[in-house]
RNA sequence: CGGGCCAUAGUGUAGUGGUAGCACGAGUCCUUCGGGAGGAUUUAGCCCCGGUUCAAAUCCGGGUGGCCCGACCA
């Protein structure tokens, strides 16, 4: 992508209106946009970090629970939630068809999925299902805040788990830990994103929490560092003890954190609500076991970069990055363009590294300084920064630059692939 | 939903009753250009409604919106 032609620009101060760290430097850099409180538009960097998220959580999904994607509508007939009883819950929002029907917009899908599941299920042999879809939600907070941290417009993944019988469900739920883990892991959050034991509602002892250590989160969770466990708060309230290794609360950490997201078992709530049963093979009716699964894209992206910034910008782990390489050139003073080895070298690195499938945004902006090339690189965060320039080409190389450690190296520039690549 | 703070140009701000200013951005030109360059010139604003007053960005009332604290968060 060249960056002059770029939808978005970055800004040089801090919005007066954000105090959240990870919605000032994604608006300053050029991410996202906010329209109204917790409702944002992605801009072509922010959309690219949001694909990579999700791309993530396809892969693992598909991989380690051999679930699969389907993509469910956001308006849904109020009648779906007046079976199940949440026509009540507060966050709903409310509209209604030009023929007078009411609607809901969709908070969650458990009204959608079940109804739907009961038209295909039916048999033993039908099951165990898991069913995901990646898609906006709707949720009439009545405080949002912390920049993407709570909004009431967000991009969520949500999976919902369909099993014969509790045992299928347990085994189905031990994996779901597993490729979450593996999900927290490759977006740069895993070595602060615990499992977190939270109460289990109605229907089970607990459900689980994925809870990201940071102080702009919004929960408080008790660390158990030889489980590398967390306990949420309403958890240890009751228990004032790890429920794993029975530790004393006394002996447990307490840090704030963000929930990037939860599981839980939900038995037969909405199977028996909408009567979704299925036949075994000796011809007797059960009802279907139901687990669910949540993972908010929006809030994944604004943890990452709570957690990975430094005073100048964003740093992101290179798995979410919008782009991998932020080639930049610096045009040689007092010579026309035509005359100028710069755009020439840095134009064919852009297109070899194009070519070899890497991601470039290329800074070819001809009215720039060097300083503030160098200042938007740091803010926007792309991992490698290639700089070619008069300077660097006197000496028949390109400058190399990691924006998480700042070390930076001269190369020629047929080896930029080699050392991104097996750096 | 309770409480607090706030609302001036695209962004950040000054202006506390008397002609709305500055910086950045954006446009044009010149000189610059390896860590947010300098000069010239142009552009663009008082959240909305009502009240007080000769006169309101400024004071008063009511809205709307934003941020923060709390409550809430299947």
């Amino acid at each position: 992508m060249l960056q002059s032609e770029l939808f978005g620009k970055t800004l040089r101060e801090s919005p007066k209106d954000e105090v959240a760290k990870n919605a000032d430097l994604l608006i300053r850099g050029g991410f996202v946009a906010k329209e109204i409180a917790g409702i944002y538009s992605f801009l072509p960097l922010g959309l690219r970090v949001l694909n990579k998220i999700g791309n993530i959580i396809r892969h693992e999904l598909n991989e380690t629970l051999a679930a699969q994607e389907i993509l469910m509508p956001a308006l849904h007939p109020i009648e779906n939630y007046e079976k199940t009883g949440r026509d009540k819950i507060d966050v709903l929002f409310h509209t209604e068809l030009a023929s007078g029907g009411r609607l809901v917009l969709g908070q969650s899908h458990e009204e959608i999925v079940v109804p739907l599941a009961r038209r295909f299920v039916s048999s033993y042999r039908d099951l165990p299902l898991g069913l995901y879809q990646i898609q906006t939600k709707f949720r009439n907070e009545l405080r949002a805040k912390s920049g993407l941290l709570r909004g009431r417009e967000f991009i969520m993944k949500d999976l919902y788990s369909f099993h014969a019988d509790e045992k299928d469900f347990e085994k189905y739920y031990e994996q779901a830990k597993i490729a979450y883990k593996n999900i927290f892991a490759k977006v740069g959050l895993g070595d602060r994103t615990y499992l977190t034991f939270a109460s289990g509602g109605t229907f089970s002892k607990y459900s689980h929490e994925f809870q990201t250590l940071t102080d702009a989160g919004e929960d408080t969770i008790y660390l158990c560092e030889k489980c590398e466990i967390g306990i949420n708060n309403e958890i240890i309230g009751e228990q004032k003890k790890c429920p794993q290794c029975g530790a004393a609360k006394e002996k447990l950490a307490q840090k704030k954190a963000i929930e990037v997201g939860n599981i839980f078992p939900l038995k037969t709530r909405f199977s028996d609500a909408f009567g979704l049963s299925y036949t075994d093979e000796e011809g007797k009716k059960h009802p279907v076991i139901m687990g669910c699964y949540g993972l908010g894209l929006g809030r994944v992206m604004g943890a990452i970069v709570e957690v990975h910034n430094d005073k100048n910008g964003i740093i992101w782990p290179e798995s979410v990055a919008p782009y991998k390489v932020h080639l930049i050139e610096l045009r040689t003073k007092n010579l026309e363009l035509s005359d100028d080895p710069v755009p020439g070298v840095a134009g064919k690195l852009y297109n070899d590294l194009l070519a070899k499938g890497v991601e470039v945004l290329y800074d070819d902006r001809g009215d720039k300084t060097a300083g503030e090339k160098f200042a938007d690189a740091d803010l926007i965060g792309i991992p490698w920064r290639v700089v070619v320039s008069e300077k660097t080409l006197s000496q028949r190389m390109v400058e190399l630059k990691a924006r998480n450690s700042g070390n930076v190296i001269l190369v020629p520039a047929q080896n930029i692939y080699q050392r991104i690549t097996n750096p």
